[in-house]
DNA sequence: CCGTGAGTACGAAGATTTTCGTTGACAATA
DNA sequence: TATTGTCAACGAAAATCTTCGTACTCACGG
């Protein structure tokens, strides 16, 4: 099996990636419990899950210990950026602003975050001159 | 089976949402050829794939021609705003500026939609005020 | 009336995901 | 040393998705 770097996680995956980004690399009882506030998962199948996660390349593991420590391939931000471009293209067909309408559309966002996505907007321009 | 709003289609359910919605109501043979140009899938994939949406209530069929006309139950807005929620939520913990960032990173963004985007941003304050 | 072509229905196989149960190793401790 | 608790490995079941092949139906042109 190649492990390359592209490889979109399942919804169960990306769960178990963000306990792993949260907490840093973690053993299996760790990711278990943290999960546990969220999902009510067997130990076992968080096991498994890190194992296939591990044979996809999506996480790896240190082995040194009993207890294996695993940690995520990619960094959060790139895993995040995957994920939120998939949508962009199958269902905006890359159009950001689509994307955009859609994700204010039914929600209330706060004054806060509005002029925080002011700053975004600004940065980015700044930065892409 | 019950059929209710909410249901989010698949890959390639979206694929065929996508035709219908472009198209409007179509027959199986409409969307089959509509989606030739991008994916190479057989005729009764397609039909199949109608049917379980039917049974899904992601689509509805008008079964008065021999060939049943088929078009999606939800306005394509309501349909993307649900998947871009679920983005939202599974992987940025609703935060729309996270959403953002990650969007904007990675890819050229043209001046013209970043001034779209400032456009969206002035029109939600101004609605929400 | 019969064959042909356009359609739908049905079932099913293969892939992937999700979830565990069971087993066996190992290590600390009583 | 026998017991108990912690872990990883394996296999497998159930659910869902994806993709068709096959069979049956109906309308129409000869």
């Amino acid at each position: 099996m190649s492990n390359e770097q592209p490889q979109k996680p399942t919804a169960s995956e990306l769960e178990i990636l963000r306990v792993l980004w949260e907490r840093g690399p973690s053993t299996v009882r760790d990711v278990h419990e943290a999960l546990q506030e969220k999902k009510d998962l067997g130990y076992t199948t968080v096991l498994k899950l890190l194992q296939i996660m591990t044979t996809k390349g999506t996480v790896r593991r240190n082995e040194e210990q009993r207890a294996h420590v695993y940690e995520a391939c990619q960094p959060a931000t790139e895993t995040k950026r995957q994920l939120v471009g998939d949508v962009l293209q199958r269902v905006f067909e890359g159009s950001a602003s689509e994307l955009m309408i859609h994700a204010l559309e039914g929600r209330r966002t706060s004054k806060e975050e509005l002029h925080e996505l002011r700053r975004l907007l600004d940065e980015y321009e700044r930065r892409n001159r």
